[in-house]
DNA sequence: GGACTCGGTGCACTCACTGCAGTTAATACC
DNA sequence: GGTATTAACTGCAGTGAGTGCACCGAGTCC
């Protein structure tokens, strides 16, 4: 029974969390972002405006309310660039098997997306952290110089830009994220950077 | 004489709206974005906040205030989708050359850019117009269809995500963007997307 | 059981941005 | 040349996002 009780406080905390994105996501759906206040989604999850504002950063945050989680994991399944034969090879798989497509609060999600600027905007911001976790990869695979961190960078952005169209196309069309995203990348990163990436070493 | 006097209005307009993204970019390199108001932007142009947004939309879009012109210029650059003989090479030679190393506010700009996010952000918004007019000139040389349609903004978001982090290299680590952007969507879009074109119009 | 921590609250504040009702000067029209 | 119109600019009052601060009260630690 005890083994039930970890942490009374972070259970609520985690409810709250939990509630308050749920609450968000619902109202920008039925009412739209803009026509949205905090307020509203504070007292729909039955807290305070203030409360809303220790969970999330901004108002379009909660509509991501797991980033920082995926961005770990991201990371993770990743791993050590030094480790793996053919590091573009691996981030084309390890990206696009990453696109969830489970949830159906994602695909209320990247359907928002396609029609609210605001959210867009968030989540160009919350791939920056993607993108960080990426050109750290590509860097740790090909060594550090100024040529290598802005191609690392370049390709990140670039891959970035393929999941991204990905999912849109996912809720706005419907199409199969994964496979769209592995296809175009495989093609963008797959052979094009096989032979000359000795030519990107030799410019460190 | 009376060549000069085109239209004192609209002369006025400009100059106001010049001197307004002067003074702001000034402002955010010398105090900081966040640590600018729009009240002294306005202020130090001598025109009053209400003025300001008369002009840009957003604090941030004083930062990019040719923006439109600039989209309109690519977009003529690009031309007709059907009219060019490889569409791909084409786009990546147009939009690395569109990159535009001239000005020192643009350096200004670019090096704001790597450390602000706000500007990130802005920037990112501004690249959504550029998409469309990248995504609207594959499709044009492609044909439409769902798939060509998420292709396109795959591809366009990822050669902007190119373009992006060159010029962020180019404000942060002095690379040269022009070179090093076509370099890579060179790489990226050339051969790969060159062969495969047609499995591509296959999927119509 | 007392000290402490921490999630949540209320309040006052700043600042970006908007709608509206002006004013003034350039321009178009006759 | 005089008049009507337009459009850049202004002032003001308002909304709503986001923040700093002092505080409460329940869970937690020892």
């Amino acid at each position: 029974m005890a083994s039930q009780v970890v942490n009374q406080r972070e259970l609520q905390r985690l409810e709250t969390r939990r509630t308050l994105a749920e609450h968000a996501l619902r109202l920008f759906s039925a009412n739209g972002f803009d026509e949205t206040t905090v307020e509203e989604i504070a007292s729909a999850a039955g807290v305070s405006q203030r409360t809303f504002f220790l969970h999330f950063p901004t108002k379009a945050a909660a509509a991501f309310p797991d980033h920082e989680e995926r961005v770990q994991d991201f990371r993770n399944n990743l791993g050590d660039g030094r480790a793996v034969g053919n590091p573009l090879l691996h981030l084309c798989e390890v990206m696009s098997s990453g696109l969830d497509t489970d949830s159906p609060m994602r695909r209320t999600r990247y359907r928002l997306l396609a029609q609210v600027s605001a959210l867009r905007d968030e989540d160009s911001r919350t791939d920056r952290d993607y993108e960080e976790v990426v050109a750290a990869y590509l860097i740790q695979s090909w060594g550090d110089s100024i040529e290598a961190r802005v191609r690392a960078h370049a390709i990140a952005n670039a891959a970035l830009g393929v999941c991204r169209a990905s999912l849109i196309g996912w809720g706005d069309e419907g199409i199969d994220p994964r496979r769209v995203c592995f296809e175009i990348l495989h093609r963008m990163l797959g052979s094009p950077f096989d032979g000359p990436l000795q030519s990107m070493q030799s410019m460190q």
